[in-house]
DNA sequence: GCGCTTCCATCGAAAATATCGATCGATCCC
DNA sequence: GGGATCGATCGATATTTTCGATGGAAGCGC
């Protein structure tokens, strides 16, 4: 009897489906069809009634609800408990936009179930970052870049990460249905960091596509870029969740632009050799979580 | 995180030993040792002080074992409240000693989990069991025998039933420091109905030593076999729990009599294509159980 | 002090189990 | 009726669990 039957039936009766509990939990379907399976022949009664596509919990399946709820409930209080007695401190190492955006409900959250334990979070370009964790000096990577594989380094996709050509209201570029490559033509570009991940591979596609554009300034600092855009000196490309609120009070605009060689992700990027503190696995589950709630 | 990892460490702490835990838990001491390291590992914390040979949980492991437990609890009580629900009807062989000696208290147990499950108990001889098991015709055999291999059928040893020699007291040879297989010779045997499994290995025994005895009576009654006996019409051979009480009161005594082919076992045979319902199992858990307790 | 026993930790091999991915049949929706 | 979606099933693979043997440390008795 593993727990995880018992989250997947919970997730299973909450989603009223096999697949979207799966989804949340990181499984194929048929696992979570097996564990079900399991619960049912453990208990020997039908958890769940399918009648035809819909899902419905059975009157045992109910009071097994209740109770695994509770058991779900004291595990993840014992594991809080004890860990929060548990000292140490991190080195996280991720770039600017993450750390404004994307990570401080995530630290907030960490720091609940481990007072005890500090942190040191660097903000760094995707080369720095992997070169931390590859020398050992950061504990954990949260970046955004293109799906990898590495010999030495595992990389866990949180999610994908829509980035977005922002420019100033009415800019002319906005006023077509759609920007492709070429649209994008003799445009001036306000960069982010020189070896800023998504940068590289923006002017890479518009060097591919024989276009010219003009790097008109590059600035460490979102804030920055997204002042110079909203008065208009350039368009910018930057990750979604750094600007939805200027795009919600309408200060900028997205450019109905998209190609899928500038789709990134955010991932977690950490040493395979590397020991998994029960605080590294538990930040590691906290960021893996967000992409459930984005979803 | 298997509960099972649960079980080992509220085992452990209770008898203070990895070892014992692993006794009583039907496995051996390396696999409790790898459940409370899987533990030690989740947690990352030290939950058993080792101090040289002693063991103590530390007080990480006294905040677990006390979640645990209520874990555990719950465990139990969602299979019962479930269990209690389910209806059957259970075909159960048995010989007449342990209906009347060992089972009453299992069944009693049985019951309260499993109030709806109606159960039909056969009194046998051990070939009507095996045979009864092969057909299909009984879920379950509780007997004593000696260990056997087979490849229809299970045998799971509840642990080693000691038969003795009973004879009235102030019988000749109670009188021996030890009685040995020749010392019966000539002695008249109240013997228990023909095809009874240790009644069959005793005569071998005899015959095998050219010990000539006389059969003086053969009863399908232990309560016959034993009035005879204590009437001195001569000695049987009959489990000891079916002879306690007149062993402790006097009305029999038991013969310095030991040997290591009537060693028997009491033990349960199912068959092994059979599928096990959680009665049945839950049935096989408490007979399982009792070993530990008159360990 | 020295063997002897008992305990837990460790390791490799074997067995059991979980997970995935592909596929099937059923159902629903258009 | 065709397409999409859902859960069940199955075989292959990967992972985990279990066991049995062994090692080292600590206590016990002489």
């Amino acid at each position: 009897m593993d727990l995880i039957y018992l989250k997947s039936f919970m997730e299973a009766a909450r989603c009223k489906s096999f697949t979207k509990a799966a989804e949340n939990l990181g499984y194929v379907q048929s696992s979570v069809t097996t564990h079900i399976q399991k619960l049912e022949i453990e208990y020997g009664v039908v958890l769940f009634e399918r009648i035809g596509r819909s899902m419905r919990l059975t009157s045992a399946g109910e009071q097994l609800y209740e109770t695994f709820g509770r058991i779900l409930e004291l595990y993840e209080e014992s594991k809080n408990r004890i860990s929060r007695q548990v000292k140490g401190h991190l080195q996280i190492g991720t770039i600017e936009s993450l750390i404004a955006f994307f990570l401080p409900d995530v630290f907030c959250r960490f720091r609940n179930a481990f007072p005890q334990i500090s942190m040191q979070v660097y903000p760094l370009l995707e080369a720095g970052i992997l070169q931390g964790i590859r020398s050992g000096q950061l504990d954990l990577g949260i970046m955004v870049d293109r799906p990898f594989a590495d010999d030495d380094l595992h990389s866990l996709i949180i999610r994908e990460e829509p980035l977005v050509l922002v420019a100033e209201p009415g800019h002319p570029l906005s006023k077509l249905g759609a920007v492709d490559v070429a649209a994008l033509a003799g445009q001036s570009y306000i960069a982010t960091e020189t070896g800023c991940a998504y940068r590289g591979a923006f002017e890479r596609l518009l060097r591919d596509h024989g276009v010219e554009y003009h790097v008109y300034n590059e600035f460490g600092s979102l804030e920055a870029i997204k002042q110079c855009v909203s008065f208009g000196l350039g368009i910018g490309l930057l990750p979604r969740i750094a600007v939805v609120r200027e795009l919600e009070e309408g200060r900028l605009i997205a450019l109905p632009f998209k190609h899928h060689e500038i789709t990134f992700y955010t991932q977690i990027v950490y040493h395979k050799k590397k020991w998994l503190d029960p605080s590294i696995r538990h930040m590691i589950d906290l960021l893996m979580e967000t992409e459930a709630e984005s979803a």
